[in-house]
DNA sequence: TGCAGTCTTAACCAAATGGTTAAACCACAT
DNA sequence: ATGTGGTTTAACCATTTGGTTAAGACTGCA
């Protein structure tokens, strides 16, 4: 019997998951160390082992949690029948809801992705990835029937992503760069929620002479 | 006599600062093992503690040089009197082409700021950063002028960096996401020079009714 | 050639780190 | 009360890690 499959709310295993995601996603694999694991959870650091048998296990655990808890969203968002203005919202709302809760995610996967590329292409990262293309052939359509401006659909998604996640990721230096108070940069990321929606749907206009 | 002072190229000094550089920035501070600087420069791990004194200090003097070689042109590009579309150009090359020749440059400085965001702030960041002002103040006229879509000009920056940065901190992602092959990605990142400029100047057009 | 200063080496050190072990503890069933 | 299986503990282990030490090698100068 696997003893993973009887975690409930409270047990030492799952205290020892949740110390262990707190710890992984701030200070990363290589930062983190499994005394400190065990401080956190308030236990021995044996039983780390006892239950999860090694640093790199629990890791692995906690990385495929962080993941999987964000792919059947996304997956819904780029792959519903929305029509593509609202699903751009959806997508922008979305990504910017999930990581202001979680602002050390983001900084996790790419620190991780960056570090250990095979490792996380091939244990961490499910094989069926969410799909872009009804999302990329919408918008093709859109770009047809010249309701938006032309624009290689990557790209498109590029900036959109880029504009949601990086602020997030550079957010200490932000707020030196622009001089902003903790407060004050907090409500700045919030308040992009509308901005880059505002930014991506003028970019999109057509041309007046289209 | 201070013994950095003297450093020239091809000593030991500048081989082990050239070997520490590769890792730390691969690496990061966490991740970099001495021995494997040492052997990275071909020399006696002793040599490290000689020339540098300790782990922190070769560190802070790498991060320092990744820093402060960025600041200058930096500055020069905010700060310029070019006209503020040209001066957006600009910036766009600059940040393409600096992080295209130095890929993992921007994952080592989000990482080691959003680790160590205090020491990062005390002993890296250099006092006299470039400041936005005059670049905002630019903005901000050609706002009031109609020339260009009224925006927070703080969104703008963030805007304009976000779609510069991230995607080379995603890139092993994005190569997955998107399908595309190594050499298929590489083309793409360079690529995003003129899209993100077609993109910023698309979304700064006037409205119509305007 | 000798000397002093600098550079380099190999061995060593103490602490940290991930992991192991055996015994104690606990709950439950007989 | 005893046995059993599961959980927890404290001590221990081997390796790794950043750093130290003393001696040898090298260099330049008088």
């Amino acid at each position: 019997m696997d003893k993973k499959e009887t975690a409930t709310t409270d047990t030492t295993e799952q205290r020892i998951f949740d110390a262990a995601h707190e710890v992984f996603v701030q200070k990363g694999l290589d930062g983190t160390k499994m005394q400190e694991i065990a401080d956190r959870a308030g236990i021995n650091k044996a039983l780390l082992h006892y239950y999860y048998r090694s640093k790199e296990k629990l890791y692995e655990m906690v990385a495929k949690g962080v993941i999987t808890r964000a792919i059947p969203v996304i997956r819904q968002t780029l792959e519903s029948d929305l029509p593509l203005k609202e699903k751009i919202e959806a997508f922008i709302d979305f990504y910017i809801n999930l990581i202001s809760k979680n602002t050390f995610v983001p900084m996790f996967i790419l620190g991780e992705v960056n570090k250990h590329p095979q490792y996380f292409v091939e244990h961490i990262l499910p094989k069926d990835l969410p799909q872009p293309q009804k999302f990329l052939q919408q918008l093709e359509a859109e770009i047809a029937a010249g309701h938006i401006r032309p624009i290689r659909p990557e790209h498109l998604v590029v900036n959109i992503v880029s504009m949601c996640v990086f602020p997030f990721l550079a957010k200490p230096m932000a707020a030196i760069i622009l001089g902003m108070p903790e407060e004050e940069i907090k409500a700045f990321l919030l308040e992009r929620k509308t901005a880059v929606k505002d930014f991506v749907f003028a970019a999109l206009r057509p041309d007046p002479t289209a």
